[in-house]
DNA sequence: ATTGACAACCAAAACGTTTTGGATTATGAT
DNA sequence: ATCATAATCCAAAACGTTTTGGTTGTCAAT
């Protein structure tokens, strides 16, 4: 026992495992782990012994060893599907901090990939499941129909996705409502005057596209003013994707008197055509964006939008996930956010 | 060896292991291990053998058991300073994205922890490291004296550093040198007649302020209007944070005809706040900011600042990291990057 | 004196790899 | 025939844990 501070100076520089402390203590391998476990085949005494010394010796478990033994990773896995020099989107950053945190909490560790969606999407998704690094998978930016969805459900790995598919949703997710979001914004143009609104959508492979596009016409074709053809362009989810497709709307002979961008990026980029060619947004014509970066408070005029709460949705997600892996069954396991319209001056309310 | 299909449908849901394919070929598990490895104590056919039965029977490594073997993670670990619902700065997105993309590039896993910056910070990267989770760390947003690069160097994990500390600057880093860019900026105000003008900087123990402000003071210093006191105010890094400043700046008595905002998001609550004033940015007061993010190309008026190659960055802190894990020395361990000034209208240039 | 129950402990197997240190066989040279 | 060399192969140990299936000793009840 009084060797024990000198065993522990000698091993100082070096990784102290169970076996250190089984020799410290004269206990056996067995007897270490679980009395560190708590386990109650273990006296009282022997407990105390194990535990101090472990904490004196500075005893950490090592996780490859216990992980291999468990045939659990406690780690979740989530791929960013990035663009070039960008993330796909701004807020993926606020996306980040909410799963972050919430892995945290619960003691889980995120592995985050990055991806560009165009190539081999498939392939990494394949290689960390097959090399049995992540216990689940966070699923994020769904396409209509999306192969990574379909991969993990055939070789059966846990996953909760942000967003939908088109057709069964037999899969947790939570997402948000970008029906009922552009609904309103639109209910709220037509109330201030506007008839001729134009709409910038995303490409029609991502699936929240087509809600937010559903909720632009849903809206028109009830007031009895449906999306004329030509006021609808599709653009990427970039400033100049918004700014081009802006262009093109404000050169049509009829120029439309509101545009309805579907997400902010595109709407800034709208402003900017708009203020380029000297119109007034606001008055001349007005923007509207959805998402509610933060920028959208301070875009010149602030910006019309729809308020989507990334970071909780990030930290939904990663409950259920976590939930789902540690068995117990979800309450809950498809979730549908109500989003608020946030309307600021660049639609032109006073 | 006609066994072998069978063999392989009736493991089809379970792992494939070594060992199967061991069982599978007839050969020892050794000689399957080496010839995956391509040694060359084993001859070509058998190699082929091999390489072919592993392929059809699906075989990926357990990446944990390898780990546990080798010693090595193959991980490397980034740990995000988020306050609450948000990454740290917007840009965080776009490094993640030039990590996580060289990190790909090499086969590195990405291990991201969030973590508030006022908590215990050391306790996570302790963690990890005791854990022998990541072989190494990239360290963001320093400070002047930062514990975690003390830390690390006294537990000898390699690690690399987006930012600077002060004093000694004995490790391998990466940074953009904020004082020259800040001297740019200024000095082109100058040039355009500006001459009272004011400064928002950051929180004092953010290394960068430190910078930055120093390069405002150069440049004014160097040309004989020395910064006033009263024209240099902290704000926390956000828009809020920036409008408040330059609200107090801007209701000064001698009220500054620019105001230097050490970056973007304080350079748009800025503009905010001048405008609300009636002030027309870019003639009654010039604005400028720092980071180039993608707002700042769209913001109105467009704003005039300092690019920084973030995702660039990131992806030069995660390689120069690899090479040290590789044991590659580095041909040049501290890097400063130049940075550009961007010209737009904010700062009322033609 | 047995028996059974209980408390406290532990040896060995297992998880899936890689590496060490031979063992075996074939080939050619003497 | 013998020996050296090279070409293949493999058993066993190791990495650090957890779990299985015990053993041992004590005490109380028969």
């Amino acid at each position: 026992m009084w060797c024990l501070r000198f065993a522990l100076t000698e091993t100082a520089t070096m990784a102290v495992t169970i076996k250190d402390i089984a020799r410290a203590t004269g206990k056996s391998i067995t007897t270490v782990s679980r009395a560190l476990h708590d386990y109650d085949d273990v006296s009282a005494e022997t407990k105390q012994l194990v535990q101090r010394v472990a904490a004196e010796m500075g005893y950490t478990p090592n996780l490859w060893a216990q992980r291999l033994q468990k045939q659990r990773t406690d780690t979740i896995g989530l791929i960013l599907p990035t663009q070039g020099p960008r993330l796909g989107d701004p807020f993926f950053g606020q996306l980040i901090a909410g799963v972050g945190d919430k892995a945290g909490e619960h003691s889980y560790d995120l592995l985050v990939s990055t991806q560009a969606p165009d190539a081999d999407e498939l392939a990494i998704y394949k290689r960390k499941v097959q090399g049995r690094q992540v216990d689940g998978f966070i699923i994020v930016r769904t396409r209509r129909q999306d192969l990574r969805i379909d991969y993990l459900r055939t070789v059966d790995v846990p996953f909760v996705v942000f967003g939908r598919t088109e057709g069964d949703l037999d899969y947790p997710f939570v997402d948000e409502d970008g029906t009922a979001g552009m609904e309103a914004v639109v209910e709220h143009l037509l109330r201030l005057g506007r008839r001729r609104i134009a709409c910038i959508a995303p490409p029609a492979e991502l699936m929240f596209a087509e809600h937010r596009l559903r909720g632009v016409q849903n809206a028109l074709q009830r007031h009895g003013y449906p999306l004329e053809p030509d006021l609808m362009r599709r653009a990427d989810l970039t400033q100049r994707g918004g700014l081009r497709a802006a262009q093109e709307l404000l050169a049509l002979p009829r120029r439309p008197d509101a545009i309805v961008a579907c997400n902010d990026l595109m709407a800034f980029g709208a402003m900017s055509a708009a203020q380029k060619l000297g119109l007034v947004v606001g008055q001349d014509i007005a923007v509207t964006g959805f998402d509610d970066t933060p920028w959208a408070e301070h875009s010149h005029p602030p910006l019309t939008t729809v308020h989507q709460p990334i970071y909780e949705i990030g930290a939904m997600v990663c409950d259920m996930l976590i939930r789902i892996l540690q068995g117990q069954t979800l309450e809950q396991q498809q979730i549908l956010m109500e989003p608020r319209l946030v309307i600021r001056q660049s639609c032109g309310a006073a």
